[in-house]
DNA sequence: CAGGATCCTTAGCGATACTG
DNA sequence: CAGTATCGCTAAGGATCCTG
């Protein structure tokens, strides 16, 4: 039985507050950022969240058109994506997510998904715009995405690459340890939790876009 | 006995919503944006909310640094203020509302807070860049505004002006419904829901610096 | 009266088990 | 795989009562 009750208020961020605010539905929108997903991803991506709830946000979310029920892309499932308004979002959820990102403490050990993984890559990365592209892909929890580094800008779309310098397969917890201390990245592939093929320094150009503060600024 | 749960995900996102998604919390947050508050005074702003509710968000909110308590700018009691930390939502919770009012469905009726229309005139206005300067006196709830007019900008100040062109005073709810159709200023007047004093044409300018879409575009 | 604290009820949440 | 059913728990909602 979904959740209906409004703050009855009617300024726009209470009237959004009504559609997002119950407890999971931006996290939800979070992971449908990159790519749609199906219920047992979303499952996966938010360990913590029980069956009946992820299914009555699903249920709200869809009824407030921020998402919908699509035709599944392949395998004969459904998958639910976002639509235009939910995409609208997306400005959003990065704002939120820089501002939680600079908190006073430590982050406490967690878990960490894929694409909140790949969200921060794509939003913190500063790749030399004077350096050539490059492809690299990426599997984790056995998806493969592909990130491009050109021109400056990094651009992570879901599936397989056309050719790539490198691949990489760790866990996303353990591709966010190597994002912020790229010099570990021997240390992981010697012990196996980061598995790499093809061009290392592919790889290496991949994690010091986003550790190096040569270009910072916030701009 | 403040709420402590947590979406255990290390996610800049989730980080944040471990803050700020407890319920009524960015609603405080919202209160909070253009002046410190007293207790009295949000629960006034946000009727719905229980007193005990209220209490623990605060604590909530002081103990993640997003508030804090002022010394009071008069009167004696204490006030609640946004830090440096809490400012920094602000462009977020404006990109929320923008998300919020831009719903399917049309609002049910419901109740408005003095901030609410408040930063709503503040993010819609957009006056002529042309036109002469022009100050005017708002009152809301008991409190009084200062709301300037120059060059292509609306800045809202809490206070009494210095000088004004007119004033006016009516239920927040009533400034909505006025900004959302100027022309029943002159009813609204009449039937005694609004009170004008001075030069009633500084009013209609101010409406409609909100109601026209002549420099409309979104920039 | 401002600024809470206490109590009680309800509804949303979390975990587990179960089904088409 | 994609949910539904059930149930104990805890936060939310509402009223009342305390304290300076």
């Amino acid at each position: 039985m979904p959740t209906s009750r409004s703050y009855r208020d009617s300024c726009g961020i209470a009237r959004a507050l009504d559609v997002l605010g119950e407890r999971w539905a931006l996290l939800v929108v979070r992971e449908l950022l990159l790519v749609p997903q199906r219920f047992s991803e979303l499952r996966r991506a938010l360990p913590h969240v029980s069956s009946n709830l992820l299914a009555d946000r699903l249920r709200e979310l869809e009824h407030h058109g921020v998402i919908r029920r699509a035709p599944a892309p392949a395998g004969g499932a459904q998958a639910y994506e976002l639509t235009e308004r939910g995409r609208r979002l997306e400005p959003i959820l990065g704002a939120l997510g820089d501002w939680g990102i600079e908190a006073p403490q430590p982050p406490p050990p967690a878990a960490l998904s894929a694409t909140s993984v790949l969200l921060f890559l794509r939003g913190a990365a500063r790749p030399d715009p004077a350096a050539p592209p490059v492809t690299c892909r990426l599997e984790l929890d056995g998806r493969a995405w592909t990130v491009d580094l050109a021109d400056g800008r990094v651009q992570v779309a879901p599936g397989e690459p056309a050719t790539a310098a490198a691949s990489l397969r760790a866990e996303p917890t353990t591709l966010s340890a190597l994002l912020a201390d790229p010099d570990s990245l021997a240390d992981a592939c010697a012990d196996g939790s980061v598995a790499v093929v093809g061009d290392l320094s592919a790889i290496r150009r991949l994690l010091a876009a986003v550790a190096d503060p040569w270009s910072s600024g916030d701009q």
